[in-house]
DNA sequence: TTGTAAGCGTTATCAA
DNA sequence: TTGATAACGCTTACAA
């Protein structure tokens, strides 16, 4: 039985370039080369002879080379801010997969909610020569966004705009989306609501908060600013919020927490302080996630069709990588989804009291 | 103000390729080529007229180019199994940190626990010239792998066991995880113990496997055919099969899942046929979850330390490619996290009751 | 239908 | 210290 290779060096029993392949076949690698990739332009038996070589050998083309000669790559680039959050990690899956139908890899990069390392992740990929570039923009890095576009490369954000010109965009209707869930907890008779925002540099942050102060106005209530606390999407800055809002002389007796990230921070909050939910607090955030019909009570909360999101983000690139070139941006709907975390204000106290003895 | 490109060609108003960019300052690439890579082997002046260059106009090296050339490529494959699994989103994340800190990129494949996409998906790495792959195994396709290794590809598998020969390996003591979490629910006085166990074919599921039934034969108890079901690691199958071990004559009281997504099928059916947790039954988990401590009970759970999985992964990838080839495997430990979900046989019933009514 | 040869953008060898 | 030149493995005119 013969050894395989100890590791880092060529193998020297298999046929591993065209030209070795072409060779031992009597064949010109003009001829590989067309029978590899258009079969008709080749002889019947000629194209059968290669590919059975390459067969034999286990021929597979080098994917670099061929890509500096055709100034092509079967790559795209897929930035996100965090690959640990069930948001992105259907992005990253959904991206995958219609990418890999399109025989295109994903280049993953986290750019953790960072201007800078969001800066770096776009050249990097650049340097790869991806085919295209999708990511949730932070929201600076224009300039940079416009080079890579001056080089060739399609860009499509997700989740937020760039800012960059004429550009792809998958979006969620942020304020629809905001606005179906302030209106779910007025309808519940809530008064004394509160928000948990995004940061205002990011579109998903400012729609969000519109959509919530727009009902309010709508409805004719004042918006009393000591309820408009902002976070950055993490868990913490939502833990400090929601301490500050369970704080306040007259407690808000409803909440809407801006993303999911910021649902857990300010769940911590709650529970520390043993606010009970949702007789003393109804909750519902932005973003559902997988366990939220889990949780006691499951949450309420204003789902993004996640998956949807980052399929569509990726036909919109592979669209531009067909040639067209027609800026698009497609805006999904958010669906509120009503479960126990939320209810009228007062409501349910009886079985938490009871729970907690 | 100038317009940006439309799309697709490559821009006219920058030097992008190295040779543009030579003569745009009368030096040969040769020179300029040396600047970028061995600064120290060009004049001071002559390094500071390229940098400025490079500077100006936002020259960045054609990546494919440079890997055509020397042979190597700065980007690593990484195949998981489902990239919403947070363990898998834990490693990718871990796998992307230490990369990048190296100055490699990670291009991310989905292998779906099935045979044939995570051969394609190795092929198709293969043809990107990837450095190197960190993967959890199907255990098939060990040919690939072993041709793979054969064309100087460092292979490292996590979480299970390839059968590759000599390879690099970051794993988890499942038996002992096993062992841990049997041993807790032997402690708590429970004797009906029962056990959805992973898919024979893994490492993972076979060892995991093995450590339950270690504990009960030590303990002198007999192990009950009908008390231990075989998932697929997936959600579906374990629904099935808490449902079955529900329906039994003698149903059990304690049950350990041998993993994250199989608990959630279990917590499914436990859930639909209205058995409390833990008072009717005690459950554990292999694997923890973000959102292992938010429901009601939190899940005690066998926790992996993923990101260390992860990040040992990659040392090991990055270890290979900076020469060092002793093959490695590192073994962690995981740590029995004792939450709500386990209790004495037949405690804690007043409670539920009362919230049932 | 096949082969020859040039070239993609780098790096490495060798001379100057 | 710099430059000419060849080469990496493929595709593609063009010629045969």
């Amino acid at each position: 039985m013969d050894k395989w290779d100890t590791g880092l060096e060529r193998a020297g029993r298999f046929l591993v370039t065209m030209s070795e392949l072409a060779q031992s076949l009597n064949l010109s690698t003009s001829t590989v080369s067309r029978a590899l990739t258009r079969p008709e332009m080749v002889a019947p038996e000629t194209l059968e002879r290669v590919l059975a070589a390459v067969k034999a050998n286990g021929y597979r083309l080098n994917g670099i080379a061929q890509s500096l000669r055709t100034r092509k790559t079967k790559s795209v680039g897929l930035i996100v801010s965090d690959i640990m959050n069930p948001f992105y990690s259907a992005i990253v899956r959904a991206v995958e997969g219609v990418a890999a139908s399109n025989g295109y890899s994903v280049i993953v990069c986290n750019a953790d909610e960072n201007a800078e390392k969001e800066d770096e992740a776009l050249w990097v990929l650049a340097e790869r020569q991806v085919a295209g570039i999708i990511h949730a923009a932070t929201g600076a890095n224009l300039e940079t966004l416009r080079a890579l576009r001056g080089r060739g490369i399609a860009i499509v954000c997700f989740d937020r705009i760039s800012g960059l010109e004429d550009t792809d965009a998958a979006l969620v209707d942020n304020v629809e989306g905001a606005r179906a869930a302030t209106r779910h907890l007025l309808a519940l008779g809530h008064r004394l609501v509160a928000t948990i925002a995004g940061p205002d540099r990011l579109t998903t942050g400012r729609d969000r908060l519109r959509g919530f102060r727009d009902i309010l106005e709508e409805e004719g209530l004042v918006v009393d600013e000591a309820y408009i606390e902002r976070g950055d999407f993490r868990r913490e800055s939502a833990y400090a919020a929601a301490t500050r809002l369970l704080s306040l002389p007259v407690p808000p007796t409803a909440l809407f927490v801006a993303n999911n990230e910021m649902l857990i921070g300010a769940l911590d909050a709650i529970r520390e302080r043993g606010v009970t939910i949702p007789s003393e607090l109804s909750i519902v955030s932005f973003d559902d996630v997988p366990w939220a019909g889990y949780v006691e009570p499951p949450l309420t909360v204003v789902a993004q069709p996640t998956e949807q999101i980052g399929r569509t983000a990726a036909e919109l690139l592979f669209r531009r990588l067909e040639g067209d070139d027609a800026p698009k941006t497609v805006v999904l709907m958010p669906v509120l989804r009503e479960r126990g975390s939320t209810a009228p204000p007062g409501a349910d106290a009886r079985e938490e009291v009871m729970r907690r003895d």
